[in-house]
DNA sequence: GTTGGCACTCTGCCAGTATGAGTGCTAACG
DNA sequence: CGTTAGCACTCATACTGGCAGAGTGCCAAC
């Protein structure tokens, strides 16, 4: 059978209609609703062909129908329509960032709020993953006299801090003079080149090594991606506002897998060439999101892609929303860290 | 009607029972589990007075009694066995506490995680207060050309930091003279002194206003207590545990009231001479929280106390159990802050 | 190809009924 | 006088059959 014009306006309104009720729609609302021209019974006919196809269900024989997996992917790839977003919409979101932040951290945090506000998903967002940066400097700070903080310093303006503990007798000259030979060593590299320089030099240095490799281990520790750190989470109460969820076990099953965090950063580690992703239930590679969608995109500063974030909702989320909503936070994003980033014109 | 020591007893069983189970109990399973010697009848009479007295309720008439409020607070507060906890479950609570942790933020974190897996209720934590601190001193150090850190150092080893933007041709050297001027001037003050301070210090400076003003303003920013910031929520999870939560909008209720975090910080912020506070239900002076039980604690490092940390959970939740829990929690506390604090031992 | 008609199926709702848990009351017992 | 057995009573729960409504599939006619 083939999926001519009609059958494609009918699925595609079917569903329109079913990303807003939530409930399967018979032949006969359909036609009310949707197509007056035509009667109750050729609906019929045509869903029938569509539920062969493998694009419709319906839950016992006398309910309506309900969209399937196969047809939200046809939906996302070739039915959507991407409406872009009105001006007022666009404002809410940017007086999320409107707000001063200084910090990435904050930024980041912003970032869920808005996210899942908006989309009526629970959402999640990648921190910066230093990986893809480079490092500008180091720089060791006393700050009393048995503990001093490790500054990590790169070149897309996050920052990172790490105390570290100190034996008395080191000054802060002595911290000076580490902290420039640090970032001679590490001037430019890549984080993840870090390891290799750190080898090299605990052959050369060899007086303090203690205090050495207490600072060589902050920096280690920092530098790695954690998934703790890195991933935030976001509106996770939405999850009760779909009746997908009113059944309380699923609601904690999907919470609790959430909250260890590791699957969200794999979802949203993956990375791919396209702007958004949208994986759609049965194609996600976690069994705890298996009756999820996904939708993420990645946010970059001058051109570099930095992390990523998006949203999991029900299957039946509304995509053609979700999807400008993700592009405008996106340049929000790309604006803000940049702001935060490179160097500030002088106040006028 | 009197008290006497067996109602007592029957009321204290009931009470016990109904912790566990969650669900009323008749006099027939009541004797069977507490009372052999005892008939049915008997205890029906019992349970008759304890019910005239206000402390036990049937849902229906053909229904079992259980606790009313009344029963609990007289259970807390005079026939509660606070059981010590066990030896494995003291290694639990340490274990968590194990790991290195320098900042403050970690030891939060993990007392909020530790609270809510052993206590299987929501727990809170309000991270140290900064009014109740001292400043030690202020130090602030160029990170690039563009931008500085503010680092606020107090007696009780809270470090808070900010980052500032500045204009360019300001130096180190500079830096460390404002530094030094302001920890001269904020010295021992505690942190509720300081706006003070600085309305004193403007009238003194009047060269690089704008920069002091930036300083300032971070300063006072970071120093001020924030909800958002202070108060740290976890094992939300716990609560699909409690039937008593499993109509989806009662936990859905519950979630969003406390996510703004408004309520716990009150909750938190209300110091009591109390070693700990127990409220039950309608004791609470918050409506969303009235279907609840708050149980806190606060911690102290030398003798001071700097925040507090709880739980919230069904009115049956397990108090002989939690008391103790927040009593070990508490010390561990108090031995990694001050850990954190004061200065260490040189390493041996 | 489209439509009206019709039999069929399944859910949701309602009323009625049986069951069982638990109560309150009363009278008898030690 | 406290304790107990007995009994009538109440109420939630679970099951039943019946009925209405929504929706389908199929067939025959247009």
């Amino acid at each position: 059978m083939e999926l001519d014009e009609r059958k494609k306006a009918i699925l595609q309104a079917i569903i329109d209609d079913y990303i807003v009720t939530g409930v399967p729609i018979g032949s006969q609302t359909f036609c009310q609703k949707y197509m007056k021209g035509l009667s109750p019974a050729t609906i019929r006919n045509e869903m029938a062909g569509l539920e062969q196809m493998g694009y419709l269900a319906h839950p016992h024989t006398s309910a309506g129908r309900v969209p399937l997996e196969k047809a939200y992917r046809l939906y996302v790839d070739r039915m959507m329509r991407i409406s872009p977003l009105k001006k007022s919409e666009v404002e809410l979101i940017c007086s999320y960032f409107a707000q001063k932040m200084d910090e990435v951290e904050q930024v980041i945090s912003r970032t869920a709020s808005v996210l899942s506000d908006t989309t009526n998903c629970i959402s999640m967002v990648l921190a910066p993953q230093l990986k893809l940066v480079r490092i500008k400097a180091i720089q060791l700070v006393l700050v009393t006299e048995d503990k001093a903080l490790v500054l990590i310093i790169t070149d897309s303006g996050i920052i990172r801090d790490a105390f570290i503990s100190i034996s008395s007798g080191i000054d802060a000259g002595y911290l000076q003079m580490i902290s420039n030979m640090l970032t001679e060593k590490l001037h430019d590299l890549s984080t993840s080149e870090v390891d290799e320089a750190f080898m090299e030099m605990s052959n050369s240095i060899v007086e303090h090594t203690r205090f050495f490799h207490s600072v060589v281990d902050a920096l280690r520790e920092k530098i790695q991606p954690s998934e703790q750190r890195d991933v935030i989470l976001g509106g996770t109460n939405n999850i009760f506002k779909y009746p997908e969820y009113y059944d309380i076990r699923k609601a904690g099953d999907l919470l609790q897998a959430l909250e260890t965090k590791d699957i969200l950063f794999k979802l949203l580690s993956k990375d791919s060439d396209m702007k958004f992703t949208i994986t759609i239930g049965a194609e996600n590679e976690y069994e705890q999101v298996r009756d999820c969608s996904v939708v993420t995109a990645t946010y970059s500063v001058s051109g570099r892609k930095l992390g990523s974030f998006g949203v999991i909702g029900p299957i039946r989320m509304n995509y053609g929303k979700v999807v400008p909503i993700l592009g405008c936070i996106g340049s929000c994003l790309n604006e803000m860290l940049s702001g935060i980033g490179e160097p500030q014109r002088s106040s006028k």
